[in-house]
DNA sequence: AATGAATGAGAGTTCATTCAT
DNA sequence: CATGAATGAACTCTCATTCAT
């Protein structure tokens, strides 16, 4: 019966399975101290420790730091998209209404959005090119797709602009994030009575923010 | 004449106005070196230099290093913030051309965007709360003053609107422009044209998105 | 009428009398801070606004930071010794009662304690000649004068066990003082129960220590 | 033969031996620099250089800097217990002869006189409290036990005196030393003919100093 | 005499990454 | 595959001292 917390060497991962499990197990250790310091990026050592694993493992699962974190991404983003192509397929057309199954959806995707706004701003600064190439490849043959289910549920929307009506809003919903969730330095700040205007709760901006951004797409 | 790439000690700066302009130059030079480097933060001992003094001296004008960038940012987006109260003042009200002079108007001020996608992001994770305190009360103070112009200029928003579409459109800003400008190392993977889909250039993502918050807003 | 805590600079000192009384003012606000910061050494900054001026001043009155903190204890030390000189003139030549004012004594001369463990230990090591000359030959006339008296009044001892006698009492006292006054970050420590054998307090390890070699003097 | 000078990456310490050997040999390279330089603490890559270590090593060995020296101090004053009990278990139970082979013995032990008189002034004011506890612990460990064997050596004590008595004779050891080795800076100074009643030399104040702390405890 | 802006050496600590075992 | 000891670059901030005004 394996043992992941234990101190025992852990058994070593033969096989493109058992090694994709493995680096699963790295990802998980790793989302989960992200989340639980609120968006802080934990240190190698940690993540490794986490997983039941040495620091050095890590690198034979990845190829540096960021690249683990860019990896999380992609499958946090992966997550969404997907989420979103199902609820374009089985949900209703409404502007409104999809903005605000979004602003839900997204209110239980924390990781995604804090991780998102890191590594579109200072992680992907420290990434080997192959990395990246990775990374984007991997999110854009997802919004691809989803830009073509896009549009093929609003027939309104001339070609190329379901990618650019999801790329709008997923840099607003970033944006957004980044202004309405501040780190825990500028929390207490904030939350002072004169700065109310100025963080109005993401959820509350957010939903009529994609709302506009979708209708005035449609109305095109 | 005064040479300010000698070696020689610089002059002291006496009086307030003086040391207003010390402060202001050493400013310049934290913006110079982070436009040059493309959104690289330099070493407080860079920036010294560059500015023709010695790394102790910056600590005489600014308590920490990421307080000066706070302040160089508080700058960026009071210019910003004048220049947009200047043109709803003076200029049409049309959505679409607000939306084209507001992207014309952003091209010319990358180093802000640059800025603005660390600061929210990371910045602000390692400042000293009384930084962030001065930096919210400036920046809010700024956008609250804006947000009333807006309003007095589009009397179809209600009140509390103008903020909240601000802060919508300056979200959906920083979040494009993350999207957009990769860093340097990610810039050579983005250019290819299988990603071209996600990098329909800052400008042209931009304009829709900002007439799109725009128009939603005055038809509520 | 004058106000050392206005913002105004301060008046020229003039004349040997006003420089030193501008010295004695360094001196007392080096005192009350190394006091009010429970053996702190502060910086010369702190110093010279507590009196009221500004650094440079100071290095006007004093060579080195280091000589200021040796003229103090000069003063310190010149101050105990004058006070013994007193009690052993008037006072009873029994070695216990001896001890005992000495340790009431002592118990109001925290700064001194703290000052010569400081001086001895640290302080000497980064100043000038110059100044440790002037701090030894002050202390050393002192305590030679101390000396004699100690002899004529012990007619026991033979010449030069005065001095010694002395040299001997004032090594135990600091040298209980440093390990009886842990600093800041030691004290909660050191309160702890178990260490109470080694944390017996000053004030009753020191007596029994000055009479030990009272008596062993006088007995010789 | 192994080539301790060499650049060569040294042997990993493996296992709970060789790791404690590596600590052992970083210790010794700080006491080395310390008593070369007599009694300048070291900075922690000199001590790493000297070790054959990168300074990074040394913090996998010590959290701070200093507790690396209260380490040492720990060491040095057990070795220092440790000699006493052996001498006191075999050796003659004169006070003079006492006094006189532990003022011969401390001569051989100025690293251990110089560290206490910095560690008990300056060094623990910087230091974690858990190294300070640690510290305290271990002394005072061995200082109690000694105490039981003087106690036990020497039925005229009272309980508790055993203790007391060493307490006295650790400070008036380190207070003399401080007196008596003045730093490099200071050295040439003392040594005119003109203070020579205050540098009677270590040893000769310090012997009759013991002599008489002991002898009054057991009169008493 | 007084000022205080400018200096810049200096040091401790962290942590991503490597590689011998 | 896994390990974790070793590395060392990187960086911030302090503060005693100087000297032009």
């Amino acid at each position: 019966m394996p043992d992941t917390t234990s101190t025992a060497r852990p058994r070593r991962a033969r096989g493109d399975e058992e090694k994709a499990a493995r680096r699963q197990a790295i990802l998980e250790a790793a989302r989960d101290l992200f989340a639980e310091s609120g968006g802080e990026v934990p240190s190698v050592d940690q993540v490794a420790r986490r997983a039941g694993l040495a620091k050095g493992t890590v690198y034979l699962y990845f190829g540096a730091k960021e690249e683990m974190f860019l990896a999380l991404l992609t499958q946090e983003l992966g997550d969404w998209i997907g989420s979103i192509a199902e609820a374009l397929e089985t949900g209703a057309l409404d502007a409104e209404k999809i903005a605000d199954w979004m602003t839900r959806d997204l209110l239980e995707r924390t990781v995604m959005l804090r991780l998102a706004a890191q590594c579109h701003g200072t992680l992907e600064r420290q990434v080997p090119e192959a990395a990246v190439v990775a990374f984007k490849q991997a999110t854009s043959g997802g919004l691809s797709q989803l830009g073509e289910l896009v549009e093929d549920r609003f027939p309104g929307l001339k070609p190329g602009e379901g990618p650019t009506l999801l790329l709008q809003t997923y840099a607003l919903v970033i944006g957004l994030w980044q202004l309405a969730d501040p780190p825990k330095a500028a929390r207490a700040v904030v939350s002072r009575p004169e700065f109310a205007k100025f963080r109005p709760d993401f959820a509350s901006s957010v939903r009529p923010g994609i709302a506009a951004l979708l209708k005035a797409a449609l109305d095109n």
